[in-house]
RNA sequence: GCGCCCUUCGUCUAGAGGCCUAGGACACCGCCCUUUCACGGCGGUAACAGGGGUUCGAAUCCCCUAGGGCGCGCCA
């Protein structure tokens, strides 16, 4: 894992805790120690200092004025050569006085440039296309292009795989490559992510760090398995366990097009991954996420054994309902709020006073219920709604309100014998007693 | 503008000349299961950007057009 922080501005200590917190949340470990690139600025001169006497670079006392002037000409005669090589072969007592010079490679300037790349395939330009790259700003530190490839060749980097957007360098630093005589690792340049309406997914326009992703409660899992299916494929195969994604995984397989990003299928996929997840893990990932999402500290504030104890109860069937471990929060809220309960419109819609009628006629068979169990209780609620000629569904539907507040829920049976008599009880009754006069 | 790249259902994709009346997944729509919502099961709508070639045969090869992306810094 390397750093690079060479703009001091951009790479601050929070930055950089970032990448190694989302690297490490969705479970992507690296070898060795961290790499930070500022620190190898010594090393990215001294090679500068020797293309310098190698004859394979060279000063170069352009202004700013003058780089900007040449641009502005190539646009307009339609030439993507940028800078004329003006320095390139001058004598170096023409140097004017007081100008630090910048150092630039000298670039082929015939032939062609050819990058066999593993996912783009055989790309080529023209070398007369190409202008000489910064090696060494004249502040006297290493631009980008040099810093990459001395350091990826001196970490023994075997296959550089990065956005699409750097195919272009990828021509430019195999020139560097050339120059000094090492080994062009493979390349792959991998298409851009887009957003889902088809614009460019950026740092600028909108895209979320890992750091978003977490906070919206999508498991790693689920993560690196929507990832890994995001411009790749391996034949109709859509759920991969690591394992399975590290042995089938293959550049060349790789589309060449961008993707768009589509939530709806992350979230699929997470739904697959919290169903498929222990019980006992939900709950930690779920406590885990508490303090980044919004209320998440009340249930962060109430948790007992006890209300874990009934969290690992509700599990089952509280996950078969959730996409995200924000929805799991939302559908387990009514094991641990607060009497009397707030209700969803849904719900208050649902409790008429017809229905509040039918909660309060089964308040008293209820109460005399000894054994609590669902399947107890289940008895009695069917035997009431028999006698009385109500469907299940009648009684089952304003218990469901009264008891957690929503029009759905976990089985209502489950929801009973969950919360235990008592507090089912007075829930029930927080309803039947504050009815409005029928 | 110049250079490089891309284009199969709404989305992710399978497809490397005949296995394609184009397959899978998500989403969507129906039905079934069911006390609700989910899950699950069954079924459905839906695509080879357009035009020319090559070939007995093209989603697959070639050319053109259109549309899109990326790059063009003494940023990374």
């Amino acid at each position: 894992l390397r750093i690079e922080d060479t703009d001091r501005e951009r790479s601050t200590a929070a930055a950089v805790a970032a990448i190694i917190d989302g690297l490490t949340w969705l479970g992507l470990a690296w070898d060795g120690e961290i790499v930070f690139q500022f620190s190898r600025v010594a090393r990215h001169r001294q090679i500068a200092e020797q293309l310098l006497s190698l004859g394979k670079a060279y000063r170069c006392y352009a202004s700013p004025e003058e780089l900007t002037a040449m641009r502005e000409a190539a646009r307009r005669e339609g030439r993507s050569k940028l800078y004329d090589g003006r320095w390139r072969d001058r004598d170096p007592s023409d140097a004017p006085p007081g100008v630090k010079p910048a150092i630039r490679l000298k670039a082929p300037q015939t032939g062609e440039t050819v990058i066999e790349d593993q996912v783009q395939g055989r790309v080529v330009w023209q070398n007369a296309d190409l202008d000489d790259l910064v090696l060494l700003r004249s502040d006297g530190t290493p631009t980008y292009m040099l810093a990459v490839v001395v350091d990826d060749h001196d970490m023994g980097v075997t296959h550089i795989i990065r956005g699409d957007d750097h195919l272009t360098n990828g021509a430019r630093q195999k020139h560097i490559y050339e120059a000094l005589g090492w080994n062009v690792p493979i390349m792959a340049h991998i298409p851009l992510i887009h957003g889902p309406d088809g614009s460019k997914l950026s740092k600028r326009h909108g895209a979320l760090g890992v750091d978003a992703y977490r906070a919206m409660g999508y498991l790693p899992a689920a993560m690196r398995n929507y990832l890994v299916r995001l411009g790749w494929a391996h034949g109709d195969q859509e759920i991969f366990t690591t394992e399975e994604m590290i042995a089938a995984f293959d550049l060349p397989q790789i589309g060449r097009s961008p993707a768009r990003f589509d939530f709806a299928k992350l979230e699929n996929l997470n739904g697959h991954y919290i169903r498929a997840s222990a019980d006992a893990d939900l709950i930690v990932a779920l406590e885990q996420l508490l303090p980044l999402i919004a209320g998440g500290d009340e249930l962060g504030s109430k948790m007992t054994p006890a209300l874990r104890a009934k969290l690992l109860m509700a599990m089952p069937a509280l996950k078969e309902r959730a996409k995200t471990l924000v929805e799991l929060f939302d559908a387990s809220r009514f094991l641990w709020a607060s009497r009397p309960l707030d209700l969803n419109e849904q719900a208050k819609a649902l409790l008429t006073p017809e229905a509040l009628g039918v909660v309060a006629a089964l308040l008293p068979e209820l109460s005399a219920t000894a054994d609590w169990t669902a399947a107890a209780v289940e008895a009695v609620v069917r035997g009431h709604a028999e006698r009385t000629g109500l469907k299940l569904g009648q009684v089952a539907q304003p218990l469901r309100a009264a008891l957690t507040g929503r029009t759905t829920s976990p089985p209502i049976f489950d929801v009973l014998a969950v919360l235990g008599k008592d507090e089912s009880l007075a829930r029930l009754r927080d309803r039947v007693d504050n009815r409005p006069a029928a």
